[in-house]
DNA sequence: TAGAATTTTCAAAAATTACTGAAAAATAAT
DNA sequence: ATTATTTTTCAGTAATTTTTGAAAATTCTA
């Protein structure tokens, strides 16, 4: 296969699982571009390179930049902008799992707290199979809060072979 | 607040947070229901709760079924199908941690092993970084599906407690 | 085996989400 | 301050995804 073939491969693939992911298609892939480019990049390179427009590029820039995996970067002497991404997998990975965090779990567990507070007799199945299924995920989402922490600010090296040494 | 208004927003949310993981509204929406749900509900059942179509729910509780987080049940004596969800909610994410794994971290890893294999001269920049990125996510993978595997099949308690009290 | 109840399928319609492109805003150069 | 370059916005359009509902298939009953 060649580099070319492999590229196009990756860029593709990497974007239809961002479907999966809740990110759009475009986003993952402009994503793709940028981890597999040598050097920065500006929105006309990523035009041409994935064949969508200028709105559409400056759009998906701005949500990676804000989902902090992609960065500016200012050449010195050159008018436009330039575009990078991390490229180090364990954090482009504790990034994500930082930022979904904050945007879904965290909401998830102030919902949750709200909602187990419902007024009714828990002699009721109703409100007890409801409260039962509440609690359980409270329970829950502050285990993963607790473990998503050290995780995220644990260096790559050091969680993974401490976690295999003793769970496997 | 009320049980029936609770329930609502419980269902609500639970959907609206399906799509930010790659599920669809509704499909979340009937896990929710059926999760705070005492009793196993019939497809006529779910359509007058949610208000959608008989096809909708059909499906929708077709693809649960297939995710394993919903079952048949069948009631004696009673003609209609009956469907019910698991409500330990360590359960339900080890289920969606396991299909997950199997339908996207899986296929993902054999597309890198295919990429890593591409021609070209690893002294050319381009090649490099190619190979550097695809080379970073095949041994993220390899670590990220080993911690997977203890993490589905340890039970609960066993695996929060260990860990937390390892990590912490 | 015929008829009734229930489930499944799927083409068409509706709803949602993503993309374009041109105009406006911002920034830099002269 | 004027002009040139680049970035950003966003209304309209396009593409995709989801939903409906009625017909077909299946399953059960007698």
């Amino acid at each position: 296969m060649k580099i070319s073939e492999a590229r196009q491969q990756f860029i593709s693939t990497w974007g239809a699982m961002g479907t999966h992911w809740g990110i759009n298609r475009t986003m993952a892939q402009v994503h793709a571009l940028l981890m597999i480019s040598a050097d920065p990049l500006t929105q006309d390179d990523i035009m041409a390179q994935l064949n969508i427009s200028r709105g559409n590029v400056n759009m998906n820039i701005r949500d990676l930049i804000d989902w902090g995996l992609v960065d500016r970067v200012l050449i010195p002497g050159e008018r436009k902008e330039y575009f990078t991404a991390e490229k180090d997998i364990w954090k482009v990975a504790t990034q994500i799992i930082k930022e979904r965090k904050k945007r879904e779990l965290d909401p998830m567990m102030k919902l949750m707290d709200q909602l187990s507070k419902v007024e009714g007799d828990k002699r009721d199945k109703e409100v007890k199979t409801f409260l039962d299924t509440i609690n359980g995920i409270k329970k829950f989402g502050a285990h993963a809060d607790d473990m998503l922490d050290v995780l995220v600010k644990s260096d790559e090296n050091w969680f993974l072979s401490t976690a295999l040494k003793i769970f496997k």
